[in-house]
RNA sequence: GGGUGAUUAGCUCAGUUGGCUAGAGCGUCUCGUUUACACCGAGAAGGUCGGGGGUUCGAGCCCCUCAUCACCCACCA
């Protein structure tokens, strides 16, 4: 007897996690090369796939998992095991994040406070010191991955640098190159100083802060503006082309403040009316609205502020300052000359660096752009046509929202660590014509040659998301050449707030390259906020670390309780509390398990039991037979009934049915209930698992072990000892339970005598065979035991169930099940009423139960009698209210005017029987 | 300004196409140490489902409206 009293996961996990490893489970079956056993050089396999494939997002390399990627390896490996037991060949890919950005500004922050500086080595230095630094910290997430018990294939963890993915991304923008889809372009870009790179559109935070608007006198009319230092670069001043205060100035000129510079006036919708003075000073190179301003009317762009932040192109006197050096410069300039009109403080949002919450500097520059019109347009088109199905549903639409108004994508980065952009510009003047920019593989050269001209590469890398928007294509390894029967991917699982950076990209990126949707479902988590619903940050303290989690309650608990109470889309708190719910309900199973398996060991012979004779565990001798009548009880049958299916036909005319792993039978009540209490549990997960509602599933689970399976069927053998049927149903719950609590579900199966391998790979059960009328009549005797044991506590005194015999009269229910009854409510004894009735009525309407209670304790408990007629009086009332309403009795459906009819009549009956008691009284 | 979601028990949340007395976990109260489990067992209290209106035989669910909260996108000279 392995089991202990009680489940304790760290005396297993890791073990059993490693077992899982080295036996090689996790990998997928079903082959990625081509089947040719034919050799006609074409792949024979259908292309109807017996596989599930799903892509872990891959977390950062050098990172550790934080509790995001706690819930999102809960929801993905729940499907993985899940789709493994349903016989799939499951292929769960894991990922490494090179994580551009994030790890660049870890790493720069590092040799900063080394003394040294980025601009000290060239890109490929910095590349493989970055790489040596990533590779030290590698292998904490992994562990932590295995902790959590991800079934993924180790085997082809992809990391997002790996020589594959940097190929086909090359190849993909190869292929843009020459679809002309990639152009290189001055424009403006959301620019950290501190950092020294741009960002995408989607990589900006705003946030609402206050600032001052100054109004400055150009000539006669006043423009407002919050950045006086950009006026060196001011162009021009718009009104509004429908203003009549300017409508007699639009072509003329003014003179530019701090300068010797005129400059036109020009009519804009931009400028609006209401808004200041209704003039708006203009420069194209530090604003996106002047930006486009400039674009309508061809205006220079004058570039007076330097990617370090300092001021050129300006008057000697204000060169070299910092922005805001210069601002205070400009205002007291300003106010000096009389020029200075006014100041208001406002409200407005300014863009931050995501990571250092430095102000971003709308920059001129250059830089790689992908023209996405059409490859939002083909990914509108297959959204529409309903291809990928979205969990939450409305994401979809907001996916589409999103692409239709989606802006040109600037990929260029200005940060070492990264996949660097095979661009290479012509050096060498004299070959003129020759293109400026070719592509070229060969980025490990700063100098190339070609034709005879010499070419210098772009030392720029890659946005992240254009790499990563490859992630399907490039795990499964995917060439256009093979059939390759994981791609698409069956879902893609990752955090709702990635859906445009990610999501979105993917799709594009998928079609562009394949042609196909790069996944045929998307499954959207929401974050997982504090206890008390607020976002978890460092700042504010409120972080939970997963590990510490694992390691108090165990990981199943863990995945167990981050799921409960959790849907698709949705933010929402995290409670230590389900965590420690989860745990409970491991130990419950073990404890199940434990009692089972000594019932086993003790069990004293099952005859027709093949498996344990093949198996020679079991010392065989005599089939125990408990005192009473209760062996064989159940309503409308007898020992020996054949066995039922789900429908309730009979499906063969012996006793007992055949079954892969046990030969079982149903013999009572209370054995066929649980057999289809079991089956709506299977029907319902499936459901559940179908539509990702994972909560409902552990929901479901939660309820059917422990107020089922524990509380009814467990107990009711105490008294039977069904082993077969013990063992079946046990087996069933375990490896229904496994995709969500692999660990204990494993320990357990590994610690029970008549299990073989793993349950990592067991088959998912079918359904049970019993006989659904015992089944539901096993409810009444719940009803009954239930009533009981209510009457009993509230009965004045306490330890009453002690006290009381339960007396019977003329009911076949409890007569045939005496025993069961007596275990369930602990009654001293259970005894057939003789004479006339006596003691205290049970308030159920069909069944002739009485309490042997004395007259003076009848008396006290004559107040609760007396409530229980008025609550199901207001109960009849209702009911008989519906009932007198003509519009129902036409309306409703048949089904439920009968149900209400026979409910009237239920009450009705109770009601008399109880006021008759009352009366005795 | 555009959009999305939320509002149900003390707390955190379920509630699939409308159907009978609205559920769970944790918490609270009462009782109970019967050798599977105190990470336990039995019982109970606690909700006019944010407000108002409508459709329907019937609304937590559908429609309209208001309120509050959260998030996303755009803009803010």
């Amino acid at each position: 007897m392995k089991f202990a009293s009680s489940y304790e996961p760290n005396q297993y996990e890791a073990d059993i996690y490693g077992a899982w490893e080295a036996a090689g489970i996790f990998n997928p079956t079903e082959p990625t090369v081509p089947v040719d056993d034919d050799g006609d050089g074409v792949d024979d396999r259908e292309t109807e796939k017996n596989t599930y494939s799903i892509v872990m997002p891959p977390p950062n390399a050098n990172g550790n998992l934080h509790i995001g990627h706690g819930l999102t390896i809960a929801l993905e490996d729940s499907l993985t095991r899940y789709y493994r037991l349903r016989g799939k060949s499951t292929w769960y890919i894991p990922g490494a994040d090179h994580a551009g950005f994030e790890t660049w500004v870890v790493y720069e922050k590092n040799l900063e406070a080394q003394g040294h500086t980025r601009f000290e080595y060239d890109r490929n230095e910095l590349y493989a010191k970055v790489w040596d630094f990533v590779a030290e910290q590698r292998g904490n997430m992994e562990l932590q991955l295995r902790a959590l018990g991800a079934s993924c294939s180790w085997d082809d963890l992809t990391f997002t640098l790996d020589e594959n993915v940097i190929d086909r991304v090359y190849t993909t923008f190869e292929k843009m190159w020459n679809d002309g889809m990639i152009y290189r372009g001055e424009k403006l870009v959301n620019f950290c100083p501190k950092h020294q790179t741009a960002f995408a559109d989607i990589e900006v935070e705003h946030a609402d802060e206050s600032g001052t608007l100054w109004d400055i006198a150009y000539d006669d009319i006043i423009v407002s503006t919050t950045r006086p230092e950009t006026l060196f670069g001011d162009v021009a001043v718009a009104v509004n082309p429908d203003d009549k205060r300017y409508k007699d100035r639009i072509g003329k000129t003014v003179h530019l403040p701090l300068t010797d510079r005129e400059i036109p006036i020009i009519a804009d919708e931009h400028a609006d009316p209401e808004y200041g003075t209704g003039a708006v000073k203009i420069t194209p190179a530090h604003d996106f609205d002047d930006f486009e301003v400039g674009e309508r009317h061809n205006l220079l762009r004058i570039k007076v502020i330097a990617e370090d932040g300092t001021m050129i192109n300006v008057p000697e006197k204000y060169q070299g300052l910092t922005t805001k050096e210069c601002r205070k410069q400009v205002l007291k300039d300003l106010k000096e000359q009389g020029l200075l009109k006014g100041e208001h403080k406002i409200s407005h949002s300014v863009a931050h660096c995501y990571k250092c919450g430095t102000v971003l500097e709308p920059t001129l520059k250059e830089q790689w752009f992908v023209d996405v019109k059409k490859l939002a347009k083909v990914a509108i088109e297959h959204l529409e046509n309903d291809e990928i199905k979205f969990y939450p549903e409305n994401k979809k639409k907001v996916l589409i929202n999103y692409l239709k108004n989606l802006k040109d994508w600037n990929i260029s980065r200005q940060i070492p660590w990264g996949i660097a952009i095979p661009m290479f510009r012509k050096v060498d003047d004299t070959a003129t014509d020759e293109p400026d920019w070719i592509f070229d593989r060969r980025t490990n050269l700063k100098e190339i040659e070609k034709a005879g001209v010499k070419y210098v590469r772009d030392e720029d890398t890659f946005d992240t998301w254009f790499s990563s928007s490859h992630w399907p294509i490039v795990c499964t390894d995917w060439t256009a050449e093979n059939f390759n029967p994981y791609y698409p991917l069956n879902v893609m699982e990752t955090g709702a707030d990635i859906l445009f950076a990610w999501v979105a990209r993917m799709i594009m990126m998928g079609l562009y390259v394949t042609g196909e949707v790069p996944f045929k479902e998307v499954y959207l988590h929401g974050l997982v906020l504090d206890a008390h619903g607020k976002k978890m940050s460092k700042s504010k303290g409120n972080v939970i670390n997963p590990m510490d989690l694992v390691a108090k309650y165990g990981s199943d608990a863990f995945r167990l309780g981050i799921l409960r109470g959790r849907s698709a889309g949705m933010n929402q708190a995290f409670s230590e509390q389900s965590v420690i719910s989860g745990r409970n309900l491991c130990n419950k199973l073990w404890n199940i398990s434990r009692l089972i398996q000594s019932m086993a060991d003790n069990e004293v012979g099952v005859a027709d039991d093949a498996f344990f004779k093949d198996n020679g565990r079991l010392a065989s001798s005599e089939t125990y037979i408990p005192d009473g009548p209760d062996r064989f009880a159940r309503q409308g049958g007898s020992a020996g009934v054949p066995a039922y299916d789900v429908e309730g036909e009979i499906v063969g005319p012996e006793k007992g049915m055949s079954d892969e792993t046990h030969s079982y039978t149903t013999d009572n009540m209370g054995e066929d209930w649980i057999c289809r209490e079991l089956n709506n549990c299977l029907e319902q997960v499936e459901q559940d698992m179908a539509s990702y509602r994972f909560a409902e599933a552990v929901e479901t689970l939660y309820s059917t072990i422990w107020d089922k399976y524990a509380d009814w069927f467990l107990e009711s053998q105490k008294i039977y000892k069904n082993i077969p049927l013990l063992k079946k149903t046990l087996e069933t719950l375990l490896i229904t339970l496994h995709p969500f609590a692999p660990f204990v579900t494993e320990a357990i199966w590994q610690n029970l005598s008549w299990t073989d391998g793993f349950i990592a790979t067991a088959k998912w059960p079918s359904s049970l065979k019993y006989d659904p009328i015992s089944a539901s009549e096993f409810e009444s005797l719940i009803a009954v035991v239930q009533e009981v044991r209510g009457t009993l506590q509230a009965l004045p005194g306490a330890n009453n169930a002690k006290k009381y015999d339960l007396l019977y009269d003329n009911d076949s229910l409890v007569a045939d099940n005496l025993l069961l009854i007596k275990t369930l409510t602990k009654v001293p004894a259970t005894t057939a009423l003789e004479g006339s009735p006596r003691g205290l009525r049970l308030a159920l309407a069909n069944h002739e139960l009485y309490l042997d209670v004395p007259e003076k304790v009848v008396k006290e408990y004559k107040d609760a009698l007396t409530e229980k007629i008025l609550s199901v009086g207001r109960e009849l009332d209702a009911l008989n209210l519906r009932m007198q309403n003509p519009n129902y009795v036409e309306r409703a459906p048949a089904h439920l005017v009968l149900e209400t009819k026979e409910q009237i009549k239920e009450k009705e009956q109770l009601i008399s029987r109880l006021k008759s008691q009352l009366e005795v009284i």
